[in-house]
DNA sequence: GCGGTGACGGTCG
DNA sequence: CCGACCGCCACCG
């Protein structure tokens, strides 16, 4: 991570509890960044490769899938079915039943 | 330094 | 439920 705003992202992320799921935008609010959801799936691209990250579990404010398949969307579906979301076939989730909803949000 | 780009998001038709 | 547009902003050639 080149950026101390990556740094910060990752970190909001790791939180990211098993079987739920938050948005590119939401991940950039607690991380305390402003109108930086662009930002957010940069960083997740920079990772690149195996990483302990739950990477997975960030989906678009539509509640769909923006990977494209090939790139990883498949696998990323593959690994959300794993942990009990359901997604449809067309990478579409429930934020309904899904999103995280953190205590606090944002920190200080 | 500049312009194109994108794992985004909100709005509008 | 789409698709088109636009605002945003760090990256990269």
């Amino acid at each position: 991570m080149a950026s101390p705003s990556y740094a910060r992202i990752y970190a909001v992320v790791r939180r990211i509890p098993r079987g739920r799921v938050a948005t590119y935008g939401q991940v950039a609010r607690l991380a305390g960044l402003s109108n930086a959801a662009r930002q957010v799936g940069y960083a997740l691209h920079a990772l690149r490769g195996p990483t302990a990250l739950p990477w997975h579990r960030v989906i678009n404010s539509a509640g769909r899938i923006s990977l494209s398949p090939a790139a990883g969307g498949l696998e990323q579906r593959f690994r959300l079915l794993a942990e009990g979301v359901v997604v449809g076939a067309n990478g579409r989730v429930s934020l309904r039943r899904y999103q995280w909803r953190p205590a606090r949000k944002r920190f200080p």
